[in-house]
This record gives structure tokens, sequence and C-alpha cells, in this order.
DNA sequence: TTTAATATTGATAATGATTATCATTTGCCC
DNA sequence: GGGCAAATGATAATCATTATCAATATTAAA
């Protein structure tokens, strides 16, 4: 179960163009303009297959899911506010104390999402 | 603007009733139960108000929005895949390590989260 | 207090991301 | 080479949330 069909991995090309945190409809509409229109249910499985296989990484946002390249290590993101920009952080000391909380609550980590909004450097010093 | 009007002040009640974290359907039922039904887009925006005052507190979850009575310590939440429980926890050292990574990156922290997903003690142990 | 301006309510329609359905196609195993 | 299991794609359905809008309530001003 779970293949790596020619769609998914034309899914899988897109996503590895860029550092992009792409949502469904962004692959969709990268995949027309490469001629290899695929059907959007296709995109939204597809997704969800690459990312269950450990090809990409998601993050869940409040409106929608967006998917990313997966990396060597786990990173976090900081969520611009005003221009919606994505940046990545890695911080193994939050991660090794999210560790210590779950073992005071008896509870087992299985996955984790810190998400930091706010303004970033460029829309601070209001650039363009 | 943001009056607390009378639907507001039940709805507030409702959520001050336990630490339950509440979704807005849950909040229409509920008072519905108390001989108190308010429109559902009343709820929803009474809930939106409610937040912008700082009297209630929301998390984000995947699907939906929860919001639970504001408290004085900000905490974060460790979400139960299981039974779907929803525990808090407070650490003052992971917000502070935030604020240095936001500060490595020139990024001013509005507001965050910090979703821990797992296991609940009372599922691992196999309780009811 | 009347009047005017402003915000709220509630029923319902609309939105938007995602999932379900289902007939068709593809790929693989014996 | 037929059959089973999974995938595809068009489209309908779902579900939380927001928009619309007429009716109502509240506040401020005259």
């Amino acid at each position: 179960m779970q293949k790596l069909t020619t769609q998914r991995q034309a899914i899988l090309d897109v996503i590895n163009l860029s550092d992009k945190h792409w949502d469904a409809d962004e692959v969709a509409t990268a995949l027309k303009e490469r001629n290899n229109p695929i059907g959007i249910a296709t995109v939204y499985r597809g997704l969800a297959a690459l990312a269950e296989l450990g090809l990409i990484e998601s993050i869940q946002l409040a409106d929608k899911k967006r998917y990313e390249r997966a990396s060597k290590d786990h990173h976090d993101h900081l969520v611009c506010q005003v221009c919606g920009m994505i940046e990545e952080f890695c911080k193994t000391e939050i991660e090794r104390l999210q560790e210590i909380v779950a073992r005071e609550h008896g509870f087992e980590i299985q996955d984790h999402q810190l998400l930091l909004f706010g303004i970033c450097k460029s829309c601070k010093t209001g650039e363009k």
C-alpha cells in the first residue's frame, strides 16, 4: 500500500523545487504550468501519501495545510502575519524541554508543532 | 466597539463553567440546554469578541478553534490523539527560548502556539 | 425625549479547504 | 492474461467558519 506513482513523483518534484511551503492548490497550479495537470483530489491524496512516506513534511496552519520538502533535522516555524512568509528554525533545547514536560505528565509525544506568529525582519524594517 | 452584551455574557458563563476546551457548536448546544439558545453566528462572533477582550482564550487545532477560560499564566497544550483530551502545561523556559530564537531572526513575536500530540497517561495505561 | 449613528442579533446563504463517491484505469502477482 | 488492490479524476458532499442583510438594540447628540 501507498505507491510512488508517476503523479506522486511529479508532486514530489514540484515540492523539491524550492524551500517554499506549498498548499495543495499551489501544487496543482504549478503542475498545470508544467503541462502536467493532475486532478486536485489526486494532489490532496498524493500530498498525504508522500507525507506518510516521509518524503515531504507538513505543517498545519489555521486555515490550511502546507507541505515542504523533508529535511534532516526537525525544525519549527516563524509565520509572519504581515506578508505570510514562513521561516524555519531549529532549537533542540526546546525539543528537550518538551520531552521533560511530557514525562511530567505521563504523556508520550508522537508529534509536535510550534508556531511563532509575528512580524518578520523585512516587514518590520518596511522593506518590500 | 466590542460590547459585552447579554448573549456574550451567557457564552462567557458557559465557558467559565469548566476547564473544558469548547468549540462553537458545543457552546451553542450548552446554551440551548440551559434554555437560552443563541444563534450560531452570534456564538461565533461572541467567542471572537470575548477572546479579543481577553476574557477567554483560544487554541487553533487542525480542524477547528477551541476556547477556554482565561488563565493568569500563559500555557500550552498536550493533545491526546486517542481520546482527544487536552491537557495544559506551563514552561516559562520554553517561552524564553522562543524569544531568543525570534531575536536571532529579527522577528517580533506577537503570539505563539505549541501543541504536543501523543498519547495521554490514561490511554497509555489502558484506562477508560 | 426624539433623532441619528452604530453595533448586535439571528436566519440563512456563501465560502473554502478537504474528503467521499464511484466509475475507470493502472500496475502487479500467480 | 486474468484478477486483485490501489490510484486516478471529475464531481458531489462535508464541515467549520464568514458574509449578508433585515430587524433590533444601544449609545450619543441635538
